[in-house]
DNA sequence: CAGGATCCCGAAGGATACTG
DNA sequence: CAGTATCCTTCGGGATCCTG
């Protein structure tokens, strides 16, 4: 086998979805389609606007998701994910099933401990 | 649709990933084997030893990996992926295959801008 | 409205030395 | 061999304030 770390490219990919809000972010404009800043903003409850900004930049910069700014006052400026984005689907639905099952499967090893 | 950060459970799945070597450690042991903890040191040039057993700990408190003890001297330890983690095989793999393709993606775009 | 600029803190991770 | 224990650095992320 090939020299393991050199090989291993999940970490590529983790790089990604790695940052505390973007799983969300990408489930919902996945499931929502274009949002507008504020929009996100609002579904959000708890996320800064720096954060928010932030996240969304870095996944913008990865080609995840498009960001299109329409000039005029006040300022509106509309994100959606990219068709290359789309590509994450799969994955992310498959985090996000395994993750509910995770979910589960701590709290019956709980409470195990508590009987 | 319900609150999204309350409904996302993509992050369940990602914590369990994220760590700077859980993704080689895994991918190696699952498709490898069983290892000893020296043979999993000596694949992965650059972890030192507190990492490497911080990492195992975590996966193993989480149900991912077993740990064997061979009560001799010297100690003799094994690793392997546990039933319950090679669920996480095909997810896994989804990345690395995904990583791979977003690899050469960046590399593409790289050179759009160098011309 | 959609951000940029600063300041700050805690957790993740590296280096090194010691031990049953 | 397979770990602990300590110390130190880095960086993600929160809070707050300012602006075209």
């Amino acid at each position: 086998m090939e020299k393991v770390p050199e090989y291993c490219r999940v970490e590529d990919a983790l790089g990604i979805l790695v940052g505390k809000w973007k799983p969300v972010i990408l489930l919902y404009l996945l499931q929502e389609g274009t949002k507008r800043f504020s929009e996100l903003k609002r579904s959000m409850p708890g996320i800064t606007q720096r954060m928010l900004t932030k996240q969304l930049r870095e996944l913008e910069d990865e080609d995840i998701i498009e960001r299109v700014v329409y000039p005029q006052v006040p300022p509106k400026v509309e994100y959606s994910i990219s068709e290359y984005g789309r590509s994450l689907e799969p994955i992310l639905e498959a985090m996000h099933e395994w993750g509910s099952k995770h979910t589960l499967h701590k709290m019956e090893k709980q409470n195990q401990k508590s009987m």
